[in-house]
RNA sequence: GGGCGAUUAGCUCAGUGGGAGAGCACUACAUUGACAUUGUAGGGGUCACUGGUUCAAUCCCAGUAUCGCCCA
């Protein structure tokens, strides 16, 4: 016997072990026929080690785990790679914080004992990430879990065995491009986090519009210059002019004006045409700097004249690198005032904001202040840091983004142009059958990409293709104005720079000949050596330097910092010119995009890579199309070859899921307390826990009264625990391929009621003996009934199947939904009573094994959807299963199952027994007042006899006769052009039963008329598909039975 | 400023060139037989607005309004 319903919290657990146990998650074995056809791979989205579960993790991967499973039933060999990121910022920022409180700080450190650090801290409280995603059902193959940064120093050779790749794989991929030309060192303006103390890329910046001010400020003109500037008025009418001795320039950033190198106004602007060419004294520094002509200087902007400091700004720099100005750097690591001669030494060590106060009050002073004006700006914030980020001029390394993005925009091309939209039917064409390819390794050979066979799709053509479309434009637009993108962090959590510096020959002019001595060699512009080792770089060192000075050799002397290598010159034998190691790390996002290959074991030619490669589709959210997906795309067409020396890319699909949003549409934020962390709505919480949750750790603390009280007002009873199935179902309902999803809590405890639903019909069959049959042919079903249900799993099956393989999970959730409660649960379920509660014989068996087989179908349809409950209803209502659920064969059977006749037949059942109860609810009569059903006609129909068990139950009917007359006082419905009487001598309102009658005949009247105002038209006979007006005209002959009878009716009420 | 998207029942959202849908909420009725985490029935919508294309528009096109997101 089941237990009256599902308990997730004893059965969950239980269930993802015995899973993870069987082996289930890992891929299945190669066997000789395969193809590429039989694999199926999906990478997961790397959770950043600090993270914790939210919905958004929870929506893409019951999304991936839902194709996981429906491929792996399918029988392909599935492989769900899992893994996780390093998180470089993220990671050092959340241990520099742990450590601060333990008055450790990093700057006191050693880098070694600092990473020594971090990787304790990854050890104990790092990925618990991945324990929640298991409670999500998540089957990934967990034993192949890789790390972005490779195995931490003190981990086991096994461990170390899993990991190896990862960073190998890095410094591979750093040294090729470089070689390639694809990687460069460069002084260049950057975004810098003066709070991290790094640059980061543009991706990582933030634009945010706050309050703040633009300050107008006078410079005056050198050498008593003056000119002639228009006075408008209100409607901009030049009404006069007045003479000036000076430029106005507005700015939200008065301080960089210490740095200022020019000022520039448009060629075309003739206010300032005879200023260009003469110069401005800066106040308080006293420099004098030319009045240039630009094109960015917008006459409609301010005064029209704009100052130029090119180490500040991003616009800036390009006007001044084309004026061919000098930069002037003013602002340390830190954001604040250099101490440079140029600059009065009381701005020397000036905080920005506090040297910007001080710049105003002089200008103020010396009355050069024109205005101050306050408005909305735009400033950029660290999105990490939440700093405001200062522009500016450092050495970083950086990718040619340009050059690799051509490649990767025309992948995509290529794949959207082998599988143009679709018909109207708005199914695409199967993705994962209709490509056919072999990868190997970067090392070997490959073989030749066989050609899908057609199936409409003309193949991928190693192309990628986005879902839903429309995101392509996203990313063709951002690919098509893509930047440099710089990789090099300040950082020491990440991987290290895989380049050694030497000092540069290039101040002399080098021969060959020995330099006379090494004073003379420069070490602000290093040689580097790009190497996947120091001894690599050593020996490319060697090369280099052979023949230099005999008396510096360099024997592989690595400096410990750059302080020593610098000031030390030689090694402290006094002999040896040493290299430096870059101590810079990579952009974690570099790691990140060779993901799809290096945790298939690249560099390392692998079983997996070979097999898995390209993964079948990668599911991941909007948000990191451009952080993630294009770096995937790039580094994946660079490293991956075919046999033709063609890229290859990571994933046939690319679907993009929505964002999850609260149930007010606003974007999930701790700040707001808008909060829900998914394993609450599994497992419950009180109102209390939740409140506290969300109040915790705050950074803005007087918000939590409000948050508090907005919680309890949405929450007021907390939530019972619905479990995972309940929460995957609904994130899978709600999954259309829209922008965003607003998660309902009602309906989490919607679908955990249909769970009970499910559990509970399990329950009837078991209690009724439909056990599913061994040999079961569903074909042999001869009792229409069954016949019908069998027509309409085969139909859902087939629905369900199209509707997964085309990424439309909310279909393929609603079809499974409907299914199961209204077709299984609340018709068939009712419509098999009579017959399971009957006399022994073969009509009772085929039935029992009908709904044994039906209700193991529902358990395997829903399974990819509701893993946890199919999974225990499997075990429980049948001993000795072959196999588990989740490696149960998934349903391919279609048309051939359906019968038409018996699914007519049923439908007229429904009908009839629709009508009844309609007529009979209209009229208010009670359930437990039966009455016979009476047709009115010549001949009794003898489908009537064949339900009058269903009949009787389920619409209260006493027994079927033939009537020449409809009684009096009586309802009357009419099902197929057929009238029907139910006799109700005593209870029948007859002025309602005529108002019922009237309503219902206006009605169909209404449809008439809409359908001969059509049919009217001549020019929709002679134009419109000759389908259509046969619908129409049957229609019509439809409704016209209906009043028709339905009048009869109405007149004989008198 | 450029781009993308949304606007359909009280709420949250599907949907389609030819008969307006679901869940929740609501109303009425029911209840010892799978299930109250229930059953049956019902009410409720000019498909944002204005034009256009079409025999036919909620759907396609153009514009307007409102809201949201991304980029500058």
């Amino acid at each position: 016997m089941l237990d009256k319903s599902f308990d997730p919290k004893e059965a969950e657990a239980r269930i993802y072990k015995m899973w993870e146990d069987s082996g289930a998650f890992k891929p299945r074995a190669e066997k000789p026929t395969d193809t590429k056809d039989d694999n199926f791979s999906i990478v997961i989205p790397p959770p950043n080690v600090t993270g914790s579960l939210h919905m958004g993790h929870a929506l893409n991967n019951t999304i991936m785990d839902i194709l996981i499973r429906f491929n792996r039933m399918k029988g392909k060999a599935v492989l769900w790679q899992p893994g996780m990121d390093h998180a470089g910022i993220a990671t050092q920022m959340v241990v520099e914080r742990k450590l601060a409180a333990e008055q450790k700080y990093r700057k006191n450190m050693s880098r070694e004992d600092f990473l020594n650090h971090v990787w304790a801290w990854k050890e104990e409280s790092g990925g618990m990430i991945e324990q929640q995603l298991r409670r999500l059902g998540s089957s990934c193959d967990w034993s192949r879990s890789k790390f972005t940064l490779g195995a931490s120093p003190n981990a086991d050779d096994a461990e170390k065995a899993i990991q190896q790749n990862m960073g190998d794989g890095v410094t591979k991929a750093f040294v090729e491009m470089y070689e390639a030309g694809l990687i460069y060192r460069d002084k260049r303006l950057v975004n810098w986090d003066p709070h991290f103390q790094t640059a980061i890329s543009d991706l990582e910046v933030e634009t945010k519009t706050v309050d703040g001010h633009y300050w107008h400020l006078r410079y005056p003109l050198a050498d008593g210059v003056t000119y002639e500037h228009p006075i408008t008025d209100e409607e901009g009418k030049v009404t006069g002019h007045e003479t000036r001795g000076y430029v106005v320039v507005a700015t939200s950033r008065p301080e960089t004006m210490l740095g200022d190198t020019g000022v520039a106004v448009h060629p075309d602007d003739e206010r300032y045409a005879a200023l260009v060419g003469k110069e401005v004294v800066l106040p308080i520094v006293n420099r004098r700097v030319p009045i240039i002509a630009d094109d960015y200087a917008d006459p409609e902007k301010g005064s029209g004249a704009v100052k130029i400091t090119p180490a500040h700004d991003f616009n800036d720099y390009e006007v001044g690198k084309r004026a061919g100005h000098e930069l002037i750097s003013i602002l340390d690591d830190r954001g604040h005032i250099l101490p440079l001669v140029i600059i009065p030494e009381e701005f020397h060590g000036l905080f920005s904001v506090k040297a910007r106060k001080l710049v105003v009050a002089k200008f103020d002073e010396a009355g050069l202040l024109a205005e101050t004006e306050k408005l909305k700006i735009e400033q950029p914030f660290g999105d990490r840091s939440g700093v405001v980020i200062e522009p500016m001029l450092t050495d970083q390394w950086f990718v040619d983004a340009e050059k690799m993005a051509k490649d990767a925009v025309a992948a995509v091309n290529r794949g959207h142009a082998a599988h143009p939209t679709s018909s109207s039917s708005g199914a695409y064409v199967v993705s994962n059958e209709t490509t056919n390819r072999r990868i190997h390794g970067a090392d070997a050979g490959m073989n030749p990409r066989v050609k899908p066979e057609g199936d409409g799709g003309e193949g991928r053509e190693n192309g990628t293709r986005f879902i839903p479309e429309n995101w392509k434009k996203t990313y063709d637009h951002w690919m098509e104005n893509i930047q440099p993108w710089c990789i090099s962090r300040q950082l020491w959590w990440g991987h290290q720079i895989s380049a050694w510096y030497g000092p540069s020959l290039t101040k002399v002019n080098y021969t060959g000949e020995a330099p006379a001595s090494l004073e003379i060699w420069d070490w602000d512009n290093p040689e580097i050596f790009v190497a996947n080792t120091f001894e690599e770089a050593l020996e490319k060192a060697s090369v280099f330097y052979g023949n230099v000075d005999a008396n510096a050799v360099l024997i592989g002397k690595e400096a410990e910092s750059s302080e020593k290598w610098r000031n030390q010159t030689f090694d402290d034998d006094g002999q040896n010119v040493m290299l430096l190691r870059d101590p810079d790390v990579l952009d974690t996002w570099f790691s990140s995009g060779l993901w799809p290959f290096s945790t298939l074991g690249w560099p390392e030619n692998t079983e997996e890579l070979e097999r898995f490669y390209p993964t079948s589709v990668l599911v991941t959210g909007f948000d990191i199309i451009f952080f993630w997906v294009a770096r995937m795309m790039m580094q994946g067409l660079h490293f991956m070859k075919d046999e033709n020396g063609e890229g290859v890319v990571p994933f046939d699909d690319v679907y993009i899921h929505a964002l999850v949003l609260d149930e007010a549409g606003k974007k999930m934020s701790k700040s707001i307390g808008n909060t829900l962390d998914p394993l609450d709505l599994i497992d419950g919480v009180t109102s209390d826990v939740l409140v506290e949750k969300r109040t915790r750790g705050l950074k803005n603390p007087d918000k939590a009264p409000q948050i508090a009280k907005a919680t309890r007002k949405a929450y007021p009873d907390g939530f019972e625990p619905y479990g995972a199935d309940a929460l995957r179902f609904t994130l899978a309902s709600q999954a259309g391929q829209g922008r965003n999803i607003r998660l309902s809590v009602d309906r989490i405890a919607g679908y955990r009621n249909f769970g009970t639903k499910l559990w509970s019909a399990a329950s009837f069959g078991q209690m009724n003996e439909c056990s599913p049959v061994e040999g079961f042919d569903p074909s042999t079903a001869t009792l229409p009934v069954n016949k019908w249900i069998i027509s309409e799993t085969a139909k859902t099956a087939m629905e369900i199947s199209r509707c997964i393989d085309t990424y439309r999970f909310n279909d393929a959730a609603d079809a499974a939904y409907k299914f199961t409660w209204d077709t299984f649960c609340a018709w068939y379920l009712e419509l098999s009573k009579p017959l399971l509660s009957g006399a022994d014989g073969a009509e009772k068996d085929e039935t029992r094994a009908t709904f044994g087989w039906v209700l193991d179908q529902i358990l395997k349809l829903l399974h990819p959807f509701m893993p946890f409950i199919t999974e225990d209803l499997w075990a429980k209502i049948a001993e000795g299963r072959k196999s588990n659920l989740i490696t149960a064969d998934w349903p391919t059977y279609g048309d051939e199952l359906v019968n038409a006749d018996a699914v007519a037949e049923l439908e007229w059942v429904q009908t009839l027994i629709t009508n009844i109860r309609s007529v009979r609810a209209d009229m208010n009569i009670p359930p437990s007042k039966k009455a016979p059903l009476l047709l009115c006609g010549d001949t009794l129909d003898p489908r009537l006899a064949i339900y009058a068990p269903q009949l009787s139950p389920m619409a209260r009917v006493e027994h079927v006769e033939l009537a020449s007359a409809v009684p009096d006082n009586a309802l009357q419905t009419v099902v197929d052009g057929v009238q029907y009487a139910i006799p109700l001598a005593g209870l029948i309102d007859m002025d309602a039963e005529r108002k019922r009658l009237a309503k219902e005949i206006e009605k169909a009247q209404s449809e008439i008329e809409k359908i001969d105002r059509k049919l009217g038209n001549e020019a929709f006979v002679a134009k419109a598909p000759e389908k259509v007006v046969t619908l129409q005209k049957e229609r019509r002959a439809g409704y016209a039975a209906e009043v028709e009878t339905l009048q009869a009716a109405l007149d004989g009420l008198g």
